[in-house]
DNA sequence: CTTAACTTTCAGAAATTTCTGAAAATTGTA
DNA sequence: TACAATTTTCAGAAATTTCTGAAAGTTAAG
């Protein structure tokens, strides 16, 4: 299989980012190149196209699906496994999302809420347990608000994230219609 | 400097994700410190208290600076230079949030801009083409949108976070406000 | 200017991660 | 069952990243 210029560009850059966005390189290529090409794409083909060795492939592939990043197909007479992105690239950034909240915040919060059961024995303690009482917080916070986010339908999304600075007048606007939070913030320092 | 059981638990446990969240073992491990830390502490300390060499911690310490994650200070009477984390664990984590955006999308975008410049010469290229307009799309909203949360002050950014499924019917309620949408989102798939 | 205190640099060592390729395991077919 | 096609595994090689520590650089004080 034979990439072009601009497939290339795209499948290597994907590869340097790779490791940025929680893979490997190779693997950071495979998802590119299964993401730009339509067609489902064995692993012979893939180790060719990006000169790596089939055993690497086979790795790199094993994990992708452990993202759930990709599918596995057959072609009816050819007892090769052939594999395609899962979903939509919508879908796709979604599940790159959820798995990165999942591996990002997932254990820290676990290990958080373990420190906080312990009491502090003393002041330098006790300042230590405050803060992480507040990365715990805030980070929590975040994890609920990044499942809340996977949770809302692509419609929804779109129109979230293109409300741009209306977003400040939305807020007003649930402050003004509820009340619930107006006294609160006036005690803010 | 001797640290407690749980502020080398929290430290150490920084160093493991540290990887994940886009620095290295020593450096989490430095960031930790001078989080949980409330008093400046200096480049011999952090090397004593984390077991490290004093040519790692200065290069940790210049890392940390670029992320603009940590001040320096000076002690009067004392020639070393102190750091402590710069502001509080909310301002921390928006510092990484902006940070980890730059690094993560801004040259994926610049990338996938300069290839969506050159034209398609064949149905397989002009598939690719597609695709890779589609993941740019995606990723200059989704880079937008961290822009507007990050704009956003502590207060908003709380109450946006807060919502939950209040924040389907927070859209909803614009969508009827305004009207804006309403049609186009009739016509999808 | 000199010296001592402190910080930075960087070549090479150590640790870690990734990759290869041959062998083992699995699977479908006859 | 036997066999051939295919995938997976994994020990060691290669590549990359991180870390050390000694030397070089910088800076403030006398």
């Amino acid at each position: 299989m034979k990439l072009s210029n601009q497939a290339q560009a795209f499948v290597l850059h994907f590869g340097e980012m790779g490791s940025r966005w929680g893979f490997n390189r190779t693997v950071g290529q495979m998802f590119a190149l299964l993401t730009i090409h339509n067609e489902p794409v064995n692993a012979d083909q893939l180790a060719e196209a990006l000169k790596i060795s089939r055993g690497n492939v086979s790795m790199g592939l094993k994990e992708l699906q452990a993202w759930r990043l990709i599918e596995l197909h057959h072609q009816p007479g050819d007892r090769k496994d052939y594999f395609t992105a899962a979903g939509s690239i919508w879908d796709l950034a979604r599940t790159v999302f959820e798995e990165r909240r999942k591996r990002e915040l997932d254990p820290t919060l676990t290990l958080l809420r373990q420190l906080l059961l312990t009491e502090p024995r003393d002041e330098q303690e006790s300042v230590a347990q405050e803060k992480i009482q507040e990365v715990y917080s805030l980070l929590e916070m975040l994890d609920q608000f990044a499942n809340t986010l996977s949770k809302l339908d692509e419609k929804d999304l779109l129109k979230l994230m293109k409300l741009g600075s209306g977003l400040n007048k939305l807020l007003d606007l649930k402050s003004k219609a509820t009340g619930s939070s107006a006294k609160k913030n006036s005690t803010r320092k």
